[in-house]
DNA sequence: CGAATCCTTGAACACCTTCAACAGGGGTGG
DNA sequence: CCACCCCTGTTGAAGGTGTTCAAGGATTCG
């Protein structure tokens, strides 16, 4: 399908993008500078188009063929259990990658369900590991990648081990609010893409806690909130709430 | 050192001996049967001289040399806070690498400490990737590590995002037990290298309640607990305990 | 043997959850 | 266009689970 013409539609514009012209192309496989490289790169990327809301990227049990970079709208990630309830591990904004956990058994161990309209860049990981071969940064780029992955989780785990409720929200807001930032969006104005449900169960919370720290966040003056809409007012003050009695930051540094 | 003669305490022999020569091998980086990479491997492959209980394999900010193999004995992971308290994220038996959460930063974002006497063996991280270079299986093998970890970090969140403290010590004593298996240990009954504190900090619970659960599990003959000795008594039990609500495993796969 | 550390036990409390009811959008159909 | 319904989100009150605080017992190591 041929390039469409712009319109004030989200997202057309990102049915055929090189990876060379792309904003995020350092964020998700900052493979350097080297121009031929990046080239090789986006010959084996397929570009998928927009998936809705609700659709799955890929479910728990399919093969693992590709990670995939989102470009626009966002990602959650997450397992279901048996009795029918999920845990939710992530949230994916574009330039960040999804499926790295599925190397280990060739099997995607969670399932990606779009939050909204996104479009992803589907990297081929047989066709990745080949390139690998012959681009020393490349190699050292996914290893750098996936320990970031790790430090994330590790993040992660101090949240739900020793945040209270205050401390848990305040850090998720932080974090999505510096990954905007360094996507070039305000870091203190933007739309939340997931739901309280999916808020809580990330943060190990239910619905109700949530939307009662949103509440009293708003009565406090750190921020406004109408429905998915966030604007954070005082952002010193959400830090030292986020930190408030142990370590913080969340993905400290972007994915 | 040559090799010095056996003896009945705990660790000598891990002095000095080849990966081929090793139990351990094909857990802490299964490079493939070939021998010859094996052994490729093996020359770039430091053993360190057994560290004592208590002391640093590294500390945070360290700068990145070389990811570890624990030979024999065992390592907690922590990172520490501002305030003097810490997050333990992980406990490692022989077989199990640490360090790579190093790798994205050039600098250990946790530190690592001996629970006990400790042999490990230093794979200096820059030789390890020019040996991936020639070997694609070893290229492979590292990813695939690292998604397990991933992996386990993720399955260490649905811990302590949705299980009560019941379900969290059922989890971690039946990880333990698994791994214990799979290194030719008993799966019913070991001893505990890590101090009631270090268990409550990982599970995200006080080191009353950690004091408490034993007790009870004792009081319901789930298991045996003098001290650090464990003796479980009921294995099913144990894991109907672990998933009574939400779904299980801890560390599914070794590493 | 003494000191320090680790572990255990008890009682009161705090925080978050559970249960319940209601409000407000957003979509569909009459 | 409005009525209706469903789903999501909000708010209140009661309850439970784990924490906090406090004290005593056990073990190790100098």
């Amino acid at each position: 399908m041929p390039q469409t013409k712009a319109s004030n539609i989200i997202d057309l514009s990102a049915i055929r993008v090189a990876c060379k012209d792309c904003g995020l192309f350092q964020l998700c496989l900052p493979v350097g500078i080297g121009g031929a490289d990046l080239e090789l790169l986006d010959s084996i990327i397929k570009r998928r188009r927009p998936i809705k809301r609700g659709e799955h990227l890929f479910q728990v049990g399919d093969p693992f063929q590709a990670i995939y970079a989102v470009r626009s709208g966002s990602i959650k990630t997450y397992v279901p259990t048996e009795d029918g309830y999920e845990q939710v591990t992530g949230f994916h904004l574009p330039g960040e990658l999804v499926g790295l956990d599925a190397i280990h058994a060739d099997i995607h161990p969670c399932a990606a369900k779009a939050l909204e309209t996104t479009s992803v860049c589907e990297i081929p990981f047989e066709r990745l590991e080949e390139l690998s071969e012959r681009i020393p940064t490349l190699r050292h780029q996914l290893l750098k990648i996936m320990s970031r992955e790790i430090l994330h989780e590790q993040t992660l785990l101090m949240l739900l081990g020793k945040k209270n409720a205050d401390e848990r929200l305040a850090s998720l807001l932080l974090s999505l609010s510096g990954r905007y930032q360094q996507r070039g969006f305000s870091a203190t104005e933007f739309n939340l893409s997931m739901s309280r449900n999916d808020i809580g169960n990330y943060l190990g919370l239910v619905v109700e806690t949530v939307s009662r720290l949103f509440t009293r966040f708003q009565d406090e003056g750190l921020l406004t909130v109408q429905r998915k809409h966030i604007r954070i007012l005082d952002l010193d003050r959400l830090h030292a709430l986020a930190c408030q009695s142990r370590s913080c930051n969340l993905r400290p540094n972007s994915e």
